[in-house]
RNA sequence: GGAGGAGUGGCAGAGUGGUUGAAUGCGCCGGUCUCGAAAACCGGUAUGGGUUCACGCCCAUCGGGGGUUCGAAUCCCCCCUCCUCCGCCA
């Protein structure tokens, strides 16, 4: 949810950071539906307030026993005023709030303006690919090859865009998995939960997977939902709440399987476990106050790139251009990780600064010691990193073209027991 | 799933239809006293919204939603959460 004083103060400004978008103005609508509103409640508090004092003095007479007919005659009359004053400002909010839902974050100032990904802005590359050449074969030969890897068994069991892995590849995953929890409670500061995976309408909305997302998740017979990234339950860990300003900022991590409809992906990476249904992930998300958000954002994102640097996986970090920002964010890095057999380099994670656009929708606040006075808080989430596709990397990057093995990277051995490397 | 009990301000805890946004205590903030501190005493201490240049005024909120009533923390209905017992179960 967008600051609608804010919007009041400077319509032109929020008019021309959506324009960055390629959105139209949207301004002129929002101070219409705003003023109307607005002149409604004022008129049904008014209303009450009347209401309020009639009905005390009808106390005040009966108490005395005094006749108080006239009074309540009265009050009757104001109240189907009230009922309908009341409805047409209930009617005027919900479209005024509709409208303010489905409306992106501002970007910030150094966000790069661009229509798509193909503007996104390289800012800096970290290792060599080791092999440029084409004679990688991909993560579903390599592992189908090794007889862990089994889309047919999976699309027998849940269908397309599934897998089951097996044996050391599956422990690889786990592997994987713990180091990287491992490395952001002990080297990074973050407090590892273990959160639930289904979650309620109110918790979607406030990190804006509703209402506009609605065909990307699953969702429950029973009105629930599948978290599609494990950001949905950390960040709304702190929602309704008033934190202590000096308690910040909060570093929250999670280990978690995510699902999504991948609705608007047809076609798109069908092979192999690029775009699954369901993944691991291991999440950052910390809330902030609202000036360190921006520092945070540079930080979170280092630790990101610590994860791919220890396994030693080339990669290049792009800022994403304006067109390519996700709906909560203000400003986002990608980090991607050199894919060998598509010789190019593949998201696997996305850290977002999304400033305070959900936390006004979850009420999260903070206050300082001693002040009345309390803000909304920012909250900031990235990928520590996306477990499925690092296996693919790890895979592809550390294969052995010798006997078609995969090396085990030096950080992974302890939590593979010692093992050098995976073979048939 | 069944039966019963409970949800009030930062916390504890009154309040069962009428100037109750809410007694009292604790905590917290400010002040008096003191060389200083403690104690004591005095004052202040919810959130969101509307309106106003401002002081302020007003509205809403006692788990959430709906209803009864001139008037609801208090009565009725639905839902949620927690506790106890039974059943089931990873």
């Amino acid at each position: 949810m967008l600051d609608l004083r804010a919007i009041r103060k400077d319509p032109e400004s929020f008019d021309r950071n959506w324009a960055r978008r390629g959105l139209e103005p949207q301004s002129p609508r929002i101070l219409e539906l705003d003023e109307l509103h607005r002149a409604a409640l004022t008129e049904v508090q008014e209303l009450q307030s009347r209401r309020n004092d009639v009905s005390r003095q009808i106390g005040i007479a009966k108490s005395k026993g005094e006749d108080a007919s006239a009074l309540m005659n009265e009050v009757a009359s104001i109240k189907d005023k009230i009922a309908e004053i009341e409805e047409k400002a209930e009617g005027y909010g919900s479209v005024l709030n509709d409208l303010l839902s489905r409306l992106p974050n501002m970007l910030q100032g150094d966000t790069p303006d661009g229509p798509d990904e193909s503007a996104n802005v390289e800012v800096r590359r970290v290792g060599e690919p080791k092999r440029a050449n084409g004679d990688t074969p991909d993560h579903v030969e390599i592992g189908e090859k090794l007889g862990m890897v089994d889309f047919e068994a999976a699309a027998r069991v849940a269908g397309a865009r599934f897998v089951v892995l097996n044996r050391d590849i599956c422990r690889l995953e786990r592997a994987l998995a713990q180091f990287m929890l491992d490395t952001h409670t002990g080297e990074h500061g973050y407090t590892e939960v273990s959160p639930p995976l289904l979650v309620s309408t109110d918790v979607m909305y406030g990190t804006t997977q509703l209402p506009k997302f609605r065909d990307d998740q699953f969702e429950t017979t029973d009105g629930r939902w599948l978290v599609p990234t494990a950001e949905v339950v950390l960040t709304n860990l702190v929602r309704e709440q008033i934190l202590d300003l000096e308690d910040l900022p909060l570093r929250y991590t999670a280990w978690t399987p995510c699902f999504r409809k991948e609705a608007g992906s047809a076609g798109k990476d069908t092979r192999g476990m690029i775009r699954m249904h369901q993944f691991y992930k291991v999440e950052m998300v910390s809330i902030t106050a609202p000036d360190k958000s921006r520092d945070e954002h540079e930080r979170m994102t280092a630790c990101a790139e610590n994860i791919l640097k220890k396994l030693d996986l080339p990669f290049r970090t792009v800022v994403l251009c304006s067109g390519d920002t996700g709906f909560a964010a203000s400003k986002t890095y990608d980090l991607e990780v050199w894919i060998p057999s598509q010789k190019t380099y593949r998201e696997i994670s996305s850290c977002s600064n999304c400033l305070d656009i959900q936390a006004r929708r979850m009420k999260a606040r903070c206050r300082a010691k001693g002040e009345k006075e309390t803000q909304f808080v920012h909250t900031l989430n990235g990928s520590g990193l996306a477990v499925g596709r690092a296996l693919v990397a790890v895979m592809e990057n550390y294969y052995d073209p010798a006997d078609g093995g995969v090396f085990v990277p030096e950080v992974l051995k302890p939590y593979m027991a010692g093992q050098e490397k995976i073979t048939a």
